[in-house]
DNA sequence: CAAATTCTGGCAATCGTTTGCCATGGCGCA
DNA sequence: TGCGCCATGGCAAACGATTGCCAGAATTTG
């Protein structure tokens, strides 16, 4: 039955079901249930089963069952067009911690990337509408849309990584960017500091948003006037944060009355703004405090080492799959549409008091 | 057609091809050839026929193609265990540029990970043998194996990334690092270098082979003996680079004669390296040059900048990829079976004569 | 011991597409 | 005008699994 016709140019397919039935004496619709449903089959068959399977070295054939049960295993994850620059590693390790926890509830993950140009849009409308993926993670905050088919009704379950989209009806995993950066911010102001700089991503953006609140949370609790923080950036996006950095400092270099302390919203940020200041003379943290967002490891290594606010990664991915099996079969309790994950403050030599600060000396 | 019996509780499926077919008032194997072959139907029943797939958002169910043409359309990429560390981006950019030119092949790109535990080893070989993957792309050395089935056998195009596996009969694309390193380490000897710290990731390992290689073959060419490169690491792997530089700083600080010059096989390493180095007052690169491998855009920010060897990224994702195709239908050309892609020295501040160089004074 | 109940295993239809084969119709050539 | 050939479209059989339904066997119960 293994069609191995050994006809010249034919590629040999394994063994079937029916090599194992065949080998086992048993009916091939015995071996179907055997290899799924434990309980249906007779202890003493199904170990002939196992048996002649694992002798021919039989596997499934993906594809034909899922198309009989109509429904794939493959879960796509949806990444923004350029991902990779920097030092910052948090979409390859979310990507990692997701393809893990996937694996281990017998799924396989299929990457997409959505760039601005339509063919990547219909790629994924494809892997959608065609039946190859059964569920979608995607950390980007616009849906692929393309003549008339759109992936927000393509009847697959999407949960949102990152972003916030609970609003639009997708539950969404996210950070609790705006309590982290209040405390941050807070820390600072307790440590002296009275006028900030802000680095900005891309503006209006929900990591903007969180992030900027929390910093003006932690303005009016302390009493401090909004105008104490000036923000820099909002024009580029985070792939581009050594670039964002480095306009910071032109902009810092700018300024009339000079911020004693810094939050970027990236590691890279804050990276090469360090670097540009620390050429222009300036001492970290010193004449400036900087802390900013990702927890890079390379930021350990920094002179000096950075103060950052780590992504739990592994807790994102993991939130992120959970959400999203829950969707897949929903286990009857409530479905959680917002999970939030809390990022973690990694304290290092990068901020201090303001050496001329306002306050009377500080503790030495 | 659709079977879209509302029924509670049914998944909706879309459209079918027969739908299209009763739309365009044609048979559905006339659709069928219509939207593969385009010379195999009228034009003008042709333009019917898009014009109803498209009213209706029709799109193809892969699995039952996949299924009826015994291939899939998706590529497996086998990534070692634990990727993501350090400031290195090389394996996540390697990935993108595959994805983005899987895609414009009209190919899927699904990934795997090769931890060391059995599982994940099971997991490769069901996406081989239940015809799930139509090919692999390989970043370890090992090839999965369980009992009795292994990739080797699967039936199943795989070329090798960034390990040179052409031996094992895989084509393989590879960077030219040997060539690189002995131009490097020429260039430290030409400025007057004579005694070198080479931080190795894990021994044996082709890169460490080659690389290692490089140095002597540089050594050699300028008449300087095999006893002028002390080697430090090489039992850690290249995730664990900051680890690494650690190591060696610790095993610096024991030499007696210190080198001049260090040769990192990672920029990880390089950056750990020489942040222990300035705490123990070493100015880079007054004291020290240090070189090092991947080209990190970090390595620009680091003070001083790093010079680096860049891994060419995109192109090792185009070759990868052209080598794939290839072997999936064989374009009638031999069939190369590796391919070199040029890495590129970028060279920053962080080399410089020596100080304390036996040569007459550098130029100043 | 017979009958009722449970359990196990087999048959065959089905998932949605592709494709070999054949029938039909139109066209050109003599 | 008559014949043959080519282009076009339709029928139906695959691809390899799953699963509803039923028959027969095994077990228990009256």
């Amino acid at each position: 039955m293994s069609k191995n016709k050994d006809v010249l140019g034919e590629e040999p397919s394994g063994p079937l079901m029916a090599d194992v039935a065949r080998l086992a004496g048993v009916a091939i619709s015995t071996v179907s249930r055997a290899l799924a449903n434990p309980g249906r089959v007779n202890e003493k068959t199904r170990a002939k089963i196992d048996a002649a399977a694992k002798q021919l070295g039989y596997t499934p054939n993906a594809m034909a069952r899922g198309l009989r049960v109509g429904k794939s295993n493959t879960i796509m994850i949806i990444l923004p067009g350029s991902l990779y620059y920097g030092a910052s590693q948090v979409i390859p390790q979310v990507l990692q911690s997701i393809n893990k926890s996937l694996i281990q509830n017998g799924y396989n993950l299929m990457i997409a990337n959505l760039d601005r140009d339509e063919i990547s849009e219909r790629h994924i409308l494809d892997l959608a509408f065609g039946g190859t993926a059964r569920g979608a993670i995607i950390l980007s905050s616009k849906l692929p849309e393309v003549d008339g088919r759109s992936l927000a009704n393509a009847g697959l379950p999407i949960v949102s990584m990152l972003l916030d989209m609970s609003d639009a009806g997708l539950p969404s995993v996210v950070t609790n960017d705006r309590e982290a950066v209040r405390e941050v911010t807070a820390e600072l102001i307790r440590l002296g500091h009275r006028r900030f700089l802000y680095i900005a991503g891309p503006e209006g953006n929900y990591h903007d948003v969180e992030r900027y609140g929390g910093v003006l949370e932690a303005l009016d609790a302390a009493g401090l006037p909004e105008e104490a923080v000036v923000r820099s950036g909002g024009n580029l996006d985070y792939q581009q944060g050594f670039e964002i950095g480095i306009q910071a400092a032109d902009d810092f270099a700018a300024l009339a009355v000079k911020p004693t302390a810094v939050i970027a919203t990236s590691d890279d940020m804050a990276i090469s703004f360090m670097s540009r200041m620390q050429q222009g003379g300036l001492t970290i943290p010193g004449d400036l405090s900087i802390v900013s967002f990702d927890g890079s490891p390379v930021c350990a290594f920094c002179s000096p080492p950075l103060t950052t606010i780590e992504q739990p990664v592994e807790d994102m991915g993991q939130a992120a799959v959970a959400l999203l099996l829950d969707a897949i079969d929903p286990s009857g309790k409530e479905p959680a549409t917002r999970t939030v994950v809390r990022s973690r403050l990694i304290l290092r030599e990068s901020i201090a008091a303001p050496t001329a600060s306002p306050r009377k000396h500080p503790a030495r």
